[in-house]
RNA sequence: GUGGCUGUAGCUCAAUUGGUUAGAGCUCUAGUUUGUGGAACUAGCGGUUGCCGGUUCAAGUCCGGUCAGUCACCCCA
């Protein structure tokens, strides 16, 4: 009978520990930087009702939204982004929360989207957000946080493309373009790619006059920041943003239904990844959702996208493929408990410690060793015990050390 | 959701126009070395060629489906 070997599903992952310890390392950047900005964390469930995330993020994402019935026969689905779910805790929970609000969440997402280069079906998007406030200055400290998580984690090089709604719909009602304004900014997203001559053949292809369509190319051209946007720009300086990080990009349009103000869109200049985040104001989203009228602001990371350019760029920080710092190799039954305290000691000290199961040539245990990374071996065996210290070898440089416990505490930490 | 390309050992790849028992390097395991790892040498494990079906005397090779990967479009993070 042969055996099946089962596959993992089209669009999702197994991260293996090496890839775990870049990940988590990368997520606690988030963290802190979030912590830092007074972002508090919050949690919401895996599953929705499907009526909560239906209708809110236009047409074509609704296709992508994952939905089923459980066993209850209850029409649920799983989140598809981070803002819907954030919106209805507003709803649900006004008078428990303290306005305005400002909270992060680190956490899974599903997108039944055909996978491709720097897209999936499970991925984690790092997102904050903050509620109750119109200021351009609660806008303005977004552009602040990604410059300070993208610099921490490395990167050298990339833009923050800000541009507003608002702006958007005046070019669009000056050109006469309103009854098509969705379509139409559709194809204005596509500068970048295609250019201005293939946005003009798009436009021609969706029955757009060819004088409307140079009209707007005009009006586009010579945009500029409104009052509030301009607000908000004026923050960056005092927030520590250099002017090289960021810029005004009139064409740049987003996708999502439900922005209503300033928008952001974060490219890394090297390499070839899209959009490793997004976000922007979105003050009518609560109520649509049935709760209070309450503005709101925010982005959203997406954190596997960052993860692809990190490795992309060759900008892995020098991590150890493990935490773990010691092994405390094996010699047999009759030194087991004085090993085994030797573990425990090293791990009361915060010390992460692993212990070799099985008693085996050392020899073997020094290869596991640094198969695994970890950089010490203690050796407990006749002679150490007799003098009671421990050897200690540094698996890189390959040295020795015949030190006490507390010495061999103060070398580790 | 539409279209293109791909799928042979853990990894990178071989295998004449369909033709014996599908090979190699690296990795891995064991030994040389039962208290000293990354080198060297020796030996070994590892595959119903992603899966299912079809054509054929004969399929890794051709055809169909399916699963997975990848790229473009769509859309997005």
């Amino acid at each position: 009978m042969s055996k099946q070997i089962p596959q993992t599903l089209k669009g999702f992952r197994d991260f293996l520990p090496p890839e775990m310890v870049l990940r988590n390392y990368i997520k606690n950047i988030f963290v802190e930087v979030f912590e830092q900005f007074g972002y508090q964390p919050l949690e919401t469930p895996t599953l929705e009702y499907a009526s909560t995330l239906l209708g809110k993020y236009g047409e074509d994402a609704d296709r992508l939204v994952y939905t089923f019935n459980d066993r209850g026969d209850r029409k649920v689905g799983l989140r598809y982004d981070l803002t819907v779910p954030v919106s209805k805790v507003l709803s649900i929970y006004q008078n428990d929360i303290q306005l305005p609000f400002k909270q992060y969440q680190i956490q899974l997402v599903w997108r039944a989207d055909k996978p491709q280069k720097g897209r999936y079906r499970e991925f984690i998007q790092c997102e904050a957000d903050t509620f109750g406030s119109s200021s351009p200055t609660s806008d303005a400290e977004y552009v602040a946080l990604i410059y300070q998580i993208l610099k921490k984690i490395g990167f050298s090089k990339f833009i923050v493309k800000i541009n507003s709604r608002q702006v958007l719909f005046e070019l669009i009602s000056k050109s006469g373009l309103e009854k098509d304004k969705f379509t139409v900014l559709q194809s204005v997203d596509k500068l970048d790619k295609i250019g201005w001559d293939g946005v003009k053949n798009e436009l021609v292809f969706k029955s757009i006059p060819n004088s409307k369509i140079d009209q707007l190319f005009e009006y586009i051209k010579q945009a500029q920041p409104d009052s509030y946007l301009q607000q908000l720009l004026d923050c960056l300086p005092s927030l520590g943003v250099p002017k090289d990080y960021y810029q005004f990009d009139s064409s740049m349009v987003r996708g999502l239904d439900y922005y209503t103000g300033p928008i952001f869109e974060v490219y890394i200049t090297q390499g070839n990844m899209g959009a490793v985040c997004g976000g922007g104001r979105f003050d009518k989203l609560i109520s649509q959702l049935g709760g209070p009228d309450i503005p709101a602001t925010g982005i959203a990371f997406g954190f596997d996208r960052l993860i692809d350019v990190i490795k992309q760029l060759n900008l892995l920080p020098q991590l150890p493929s493990t935490t773990t710092k010691i092994l405390v190799a094996n010699f047999g039954q009759e030194y087991l408990s004085e090993s085994l305290k030797l573990t425990s000691s090293l791990r009361q000290q915060n010390i992460n410690t692993t212990f070799y199961p099985d008693p085996d040539k050392l020899g073997k245990q020094f290869k596991y060793a640094s198969s695994m990374g970890i950089p010490y071996v203690a050796i407990l065996g006749d002679e150490e015990i007799k003098q009671n210290k421990i050897t200690i070898k540094n698996m890189d440089t390959r040295d020795q050390q015949l030190l006490s416990f507390e010495e061999l505490v103060k070398s580790l930490s």
